[in-house]
DNA sequence: CATGAATGAGGTTTCATTCAT
DNA sequence: CATGAATGAAACCTCATTCAT
C-alpha cells in the first residue's frame, strides 16, 4: 500500500537516498554485516524497493562504492587542478582525505576500510577500487610533480612513488586513528612535510 | 576402551589446531564471514568440538586474536631486545612485520586488518587490540630511542611519535600491498630511512 | 500526442502476442514456474501491461489454455469432418496430435502436460480441460465409428472406448518421447493399426 | 529445544520419515510447489532438520525420487522374476503399476507425473529417471519375451517394442484417469491383451 | 494504452546453538 | 573428549500485486 508522496515521482531521488543510506550503514555496521533491511529502514523505504533498484545485495554495495568514490574523486580533482600553490593544494588534498569524506557524516573512513577489505576478496570490487585508487594517486602525484618542478618540493624518488608513500601514510594513520577513536592528525602534516622535504 | 593412538591427540593439541585453523579462515574469508563450520572443517574436527572448546563464536574469535597476537609479540620483543645494532634491529622488526606473520601462512596481514576492523566495533576486541598495539609500539620506540641515543638516528620528534609514524606507514603500505596483490616493500625501507634520519 | 506507428499495435494484437508468449514460457519453464515477468519479457511488453490485459496470473494462464485449446480443436474438427477416407482422416488426426501443435513452436506437448498436471489440482482448469478433452475424443470417435460402419475398422469395443485407448496411447507415447528427447512415433502408427483392426 | 525422543537416535528413521513425507507432498501439491516447510510439517520435524539431512531443496527432491523409484523397482523385479506363468506375471506387473505404488497412499501416479515433468527440464533428474525407466522396461520385456517363447503371446514386434507400447498405454491411461478422477482401468487389461494377442 | 514505482508476503538457505549419547 | 541430531532465528531473494502518471 503505497504511501502518499510529495512530489518526486521519478525515483531518482529515492535511489540516491538508498545509496546514501547504504554508505552510512556500511560505515556503521561493516560491509559484511550490512543487511538490506538496515539500508531500507535507514532510507525509509521498503526492503523490496531496494531490490527493485539494485537487484541484489552485491549490486547495492557495488553501487554504493561507485557513488562514494565518484563523489570523492570529483572533489579531489577539483582541489588538485584548482588554484593555489602546489604546497597549498597538497595540504588541501591531505586535509580533504582526513576530513572523513566530502559530505558524509563521521565514519567515512570506516566505509573505505570496509570496502578495501571486501575488495581484497571480490575481484569485481577490486577492479573498481583499483581505478579509484589510480585516479586518486594521479591527482596527488600531479601536484607533487608541480611542486618539484618549481622547487617547492625536493624529492628523493619519482613523484608517483612519493605520492604512494603519502597515500600509505594517510591510510595507516587514519586506520590507527579509527581504532583508537582518537589520535590527532597533526603529526601527519609534519611527517608529510618531511617526505616532500618542503621548506 | 580407548585404544592407544599413534599421534598425540590430547586436548591441548586439538585446541591449538582449531586455533590455527581459525586464523587461516579469518584471513581467507574475513572476520564477519568466518563460520564455525569452516573452522571445524579446516581443523578436521566436528563442529561440536569447536564449541566444546570455545563455547561461542565470539569466544573462538577472541581466542584466535589472543593466540595470534601473543605469538607475534613474543617474536617482536625478542628482536627488539636482542643483539645487533639499533639499525639492524629496526630493520629486522620491519622485516618481521612485513613477513606476513610468524608461523602463519600467507594472508596474515589480511587477518590483522580483519581484526582491526572488527575491533573498531566490538569494545572487547578493541581493548585486547589496544594492549597488543601498545606493546608493539613500545618495542619499536625502544629501538628507535636507543638509536637516537647513540647517534644512529636523528629524530625530529620523540621516539614514540616516530614509532607511530613508522607503524602507520607499515600498516598503510601493507594494506595497499594486499589490495594490489602485489607492490614491493622495497620503497618502505627507503622511506623509513628518511623518517629516522630527517631533522 | 501519440505518434502514428508503423506496425499495428492495437490492443488485440498485443494481447495475442502476450498469449503466444505465455504458451511458449509455460512449455519452456513449466506451469508453476511461469512468471509474469518472463511472459512480459518474451512478448516485449512491460509487466504492468500483462496485468492490464489479464488481471491476475491465474487469469493469464487460463486464457493461455483457452487460446491453445481452441486453436487445436478447430484444426482437429476440420480434419475429422473433412474429406478423405476414415483411415486417412484418423491418420491425419494422429499426425496432427503428434505434430507438437498447430502453430506453436516445439514444446507444445510440454505445454499440454503442464496444463494437465495443473488441472489435476485446480478445479477451474479441470473443467476447461474436461471440455477440451471431450471434444477431442468425440472427433476421433466419430471418425472411428465411420470407419467401423464402412468396414474399414474392425472394433472389439465401442468407438468411444477405442478412441479412449488411442488417446491414452498417444499421450503416453508423447510423454515418453518428451522425456527421452527422442524416440520415434513410427511405432505409434503400427500400434494404432492393431487397435482398430483387432477383434 | 529438542523434544524428548522415544528410542531412535540414529536419525536414519527420521530421514526415512522426511523422505516419505516428501513423496506425499509432491503428489499432493506438485513438484514445483513442494515447499520444504510442507515436508517438514508433514514429517513432524523442523524445517532446519530437512536441510540438515538433504542440504538443499533439489537434494531432497532428488532423494525422494531415488527412494520412490528404488522401492518400485524392487517390487517390479520381484514380480517379473517370481513364480507364475508369463501371463500371470504380466498381469501382476500391470496391476502393480496401476496400484498407485507399493506402499504409498493414493496419488502415487501424481508423484510420477510430477517427476517426469521436472525431469524434462533438469538433466540430473532426467538421468536418474532414464535409469529407472530402463529397468522397468527391461522387467516387462523379459516377461513378454518369455511369454512369446512359450507361445503364450504372439508378438508382431520385438518384445522391447511391445513393452514400450504397453508402458506408453499404461502411462497415458493413468494420466487420463488422474485427470478425470475416475475412469476404470478395466479396459486397460483388455487392450493389453490385444497388444500381446494372448489367447 | 502503457509504464514503472513501490510494497509485502512467502520461501530457501545459512548458521549458531543446544542437547543427548 | 567427541559427535551428530535437532532447532530456530535471520537474511536474501523472488514475485505477484497495487497504484499513480
Amino acid at each position: 500500500m503505497p504511501r502518499p508522496r510529495a512530489v518526486d515521482t521519478t525515483g531518482a531521488d529515492t535511489r540516491e537516498r538508498i545509496l546514501r543510506s547504504a554508505l552510512l550503514v556500511i560505515a556503521e555496521r561493516g560491509y559484511a554485516q550490512t543487511r538490506l533491511g538496515d539500508v531500507a529502514d535507514t532510507a525509509g523505504v521498503s526492503l523490496g524497493l531496494v531490490q527493485h533498484y539494485f537487484g541484489t545485495r552485491d549490486g547495492l554495495l557495488a553501487a554504493a562504492f561507485a557513488s562514494g568514490s565518484t563523489a570523492a574523486l570529483a572533489t579531489a580533482n577539483a582541489i588538485a587542478t584548482g588554484p593555489g600553490s602546489p604546497r597549498e593544494r597538497l595540504d588541501a588534498l591531505v586535509a580533504f582525505a582526513c576530513s572523513d569524506g566530502p559530505d558524509a557524516a563521521d565514519g567515512s573512513w570506516a566505509f573505505w576500510f570496509e570496502f578495501w577489505l571486501a575488495a581484497s576478496r571480490e575481484p569485481t570490487l577490486a577492479l573498481a577500487n583499483h581505478a579509484y585508487d589510480q585516479a586518486w594517486q594521479a591527482a596527488v602525484a600531479g601536484v607533487i610533480a608541480e611542486g618539484a618542478a618549481d622547487g617547492t618540493f625536493r624529492l628523493d624518488a619519482p613523484a608517483e612513488a612519493v605520492a604512494a608513500r603519502i597515500g600509505a601514510l594517510i591510510d595507516g594513520t587514519m586506520l590507527r586513528r579509527m581504532l583508537r577513536a582518537s589520535g590527532s592528525t597533526d603529526d601527519l602534516t609534519t611527517t608529510i612535510a618531511v617526505l616532500v622535504r618542503s621548506r
